[in-house]
DNA sequence: TGTACATCAGTGAACGCGCGTTCACTGATGTAC
DNA sequence: TGTACATCAGTGAACGCGCGTTCACTGATGTAC
């Protein structure tokens, strides 16, 4: 799988510079058409689960058997919705490790560098941190392993960081998971955020900011040996 | 709002023992199993938003019009079910402060007694867990409101039992937090839990009380100067 | 390069079905006298 | 206590609607020679 170039979501398929576009990158479009309205109605307060085929197809601008072309059915979507989710966790973790760790007041410019992230991939956050505990049953644990997925790599990471030399590699991913599922409820407060309260977004920061510390406060503190 | 006394689901309304009931409680016996019928459709996997009316009702043993005696729609019962739920977190603090403060492993006690109250308040957890960040939006919001309530019940709590003497009320607050929305998702873990597997059960019990301990260890380091 | 044929993404009609909601009703329960 | 009437929880028929899915199709794109 590939990341989708998103298109304007306004513009139909097959309309004006696709009619020269060859066979197969046409068919692309018309499925990344599709995600991105399934997205798209979620982003209108939607849970994925309750969306329809007509529904789905009727936003993407085709007729509603095209749906078949692409998908055996909705569900079939969600899971590739998690894949790309998934996609977008790990591009998280991979620019940050570019950047590498921030020397100086490190955990306030994390959260502020993750909300940046969360926002310019609200659709994707949206979509793992509401199907994460509510979905189908199928697509909940196909959720829940992308995530234990993404906790490993981080807990990799920080295991190369050294950020915590004494801890032991149990107690260094209970830590990340800890830290994981914060940051993911984290994720559904920044997408609720009203904007323009710049206000009621410092508090927000600073809450995240807190909890964040606290839970690094413990972790330079914990000793295996008494647990 | 009172609590229901949940009758055995199997056993439709009008049926036997019903019959020399007067008209207000058989009426409330109907209201509780439409209720009731929603939550069994949940506990199968679905999520509260995909449930129909007609779904709802047939669960429940009666004619589908039926329901507008007592809802005026399924969102209607939703709320009165958040508002249930809520009465259920609510109980389990009650009965933590009636239990006091356990002297010795305090954690890993509240960790098995908090399980314990999840498993046999299953379906009002698996209600607020599943739609607490993926439901409808009024849903979503109402159960915002009633975990917010809840921790700060709980830091009122902890403020008199003079557990971080050291704490401002804001940061016992922001404690307590972390601690409901960390278990919280534990009661996704736990409740999705195979049963039987004792070893795995142990692994998350440990993981749990390994979490808390933390967030704990962590608080009783915490200086608020320093934030 | 030109022609003949194959492929296949998207179309549009049609289907049976369960949905939410309305309406007039039934008949047991409750109330007034 | 007995009678006459009101209440109202639950019924059952009916409605229009959107759903998921099937099917044969169209016609542009791709391929073989």
């Amino acid at each position: 799988m590939t990341a989708r170039s998103r298109s304007a979501p306004e513009s139909p398929v097959g309309a004006d510079e696709d009619e020269l576009l060859p066979r197969g990158q046409r068919k692309q479009r018309t499925r990344d058409a599709l995600i991105d309205a399934a997205l798209q109605l979620m982003n209108e307060g939607r849970s994925f689960n309750s969306l329809g085929l007509r529904e789905i197809t009727r936003v993407a601008g085709v007729v509603p058997t095209s749906f078949y072309r692409h998908f055996k059915d909705t569900n079939e979507l969600g899971l590739v919705l998690v894949e790309e989710s998934g996609l977008t966790l790990r591009r998280m973790l991979r620019e940050a490790r570019r950047a590498g760790a921030p020397v100086k007041d490190m955990i306030r410019r994390s959260v502020q560098v993750y909300k940046a992230f969360v926002l310019s991939n609200r659709l994707h956050f949206l979509f793992v941190a509401g199907e994460r505990s509510g979905g189908s049953p199928v697509i909940r644990s196909a959720i829940r392993n992308e995530v234990d997925q993404f906790i490993d790599e981080m807990t990799s990471d920080l295991r190369h960081l050294a950020i915590f030399p004494k801890l032991s590699p149990e107690s260094l991913r209970m830590v990340c998971e800890l830290v994981v599922n914060t940051m993911l409820h984290a994720a559904t407060d920044i997408l609720d955020l009203p904007p323009g309260d710049q206000a009621l977004a410092k508090l927000q920061e600073d809450n995240h900011v807190h909890q964040v510390r606290l839970i690094f406060l413990g972790a330079q503190l914990w000793r295996d040996e008494a647990n």
